[in-house]
DNA sequence: TACATAGTGTTATATTATAACAACTAAAAA
DNA sequence: TTTTTAGTTGTTATAATATAACACTATGTA
């Protein structure tokens, strides 16, 4: 069986977990994973954060920092794992995977003061959702 | 007594871990910080997570969130605190605050699909520091 | 003074994440 | 095929990060 681009086979544990995040309207944390795939035999909390940080690594889930809470990436699955932007509501939580050329440009191509470029980066835009602001 | 824009003054404990964080030469992670302070009163993870949490609020720290840790802020204490900008070194750890007009400038226009603008922003950048890369 | 606001000290607890180790599985090398 | 290897799994225990709740104290302001 030839392996596509970008394709990776998942493990029994990594497609649960993977599923149950893609599924998801917002961000999950671990422990509510955890507690959401019991029933599907995923007992401890070690067997969740292997899984995730695995789908991080292949970039087919993101981590938002600042909430400790994980997301699909919808960047076609993601040439993107090292180049992240989201946008955060700071009322109802929502969080959006940020797709713009122009900032994964600006960014990438960003020297800092001595010249130095970087590999990798993770931005996260915090402000109100287009429904918190109309409330 | 006028207060003077931007300044604070200080109670005990904030003043406390602030100049620990302040001549610190990389972020310090809270329980890092408990065990320095200790032997000035300061006994309880509560006591610093409190001060923390103000000293970010008013701009004197930032919290790294990658990291789960603090550092000092370098730009004029700091007229951005919403809009915060640092480079990571994956070796070394080395954390530095970027403070370029050019990015600061691009990411507070930045405007989303939705033309949505945000308040507030944090940026990581990871890579190798210069001591790293000549290794 | 009286009141409001913010900070403190304390104990307990919640939440997030990793260490260590034995066992299993799949794939590839011999 | 057997052997080896790398990766994944299941499990228990524990480390690291962060907050809840409550009584009390300081400070500024009316
Ligand atoms: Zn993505
Ligand atoms: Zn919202
Ligand atoms: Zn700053
Ligand atoms: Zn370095």
């Amino acid at each position: 069986m030839n392996k596509m681009h970008k394709e990776h086979n998942l493990t029994k544990n990594q497609k649960i977990i993977f599923d149950l995040i893609d599924k998801s309207s917002q961000p999950l944390k671990a422990y509510s994973i955890l507690y959401n795939v019991q029933k599907k035999g995923i007992k401890a909390p070690l067997q969740v954060y292997r899984a995730l940080d695995k789908l991080v690594e292949i970039g087919k889930i993101h981590k938002i920092e600042s909430r400790n809470a994980f997301i699909a990436c919808h960047n076609s699955s993601c040439q993107v794992a090292k180049a992240t932007a989201f946008s955060i509501c700071e009322i109802c939580e929502k969080v959006t995977e940020i797709s713009s050329a122009g900032l994964s440009k600006y960014l990438a191509n960003f020297k800092d003061k001595d010249g130095m470029k970087y590999s990798k980066y993770n931005l996260e835009f915090f402000g109100l959702c287009k429904k918190c602001t109309l409330k």
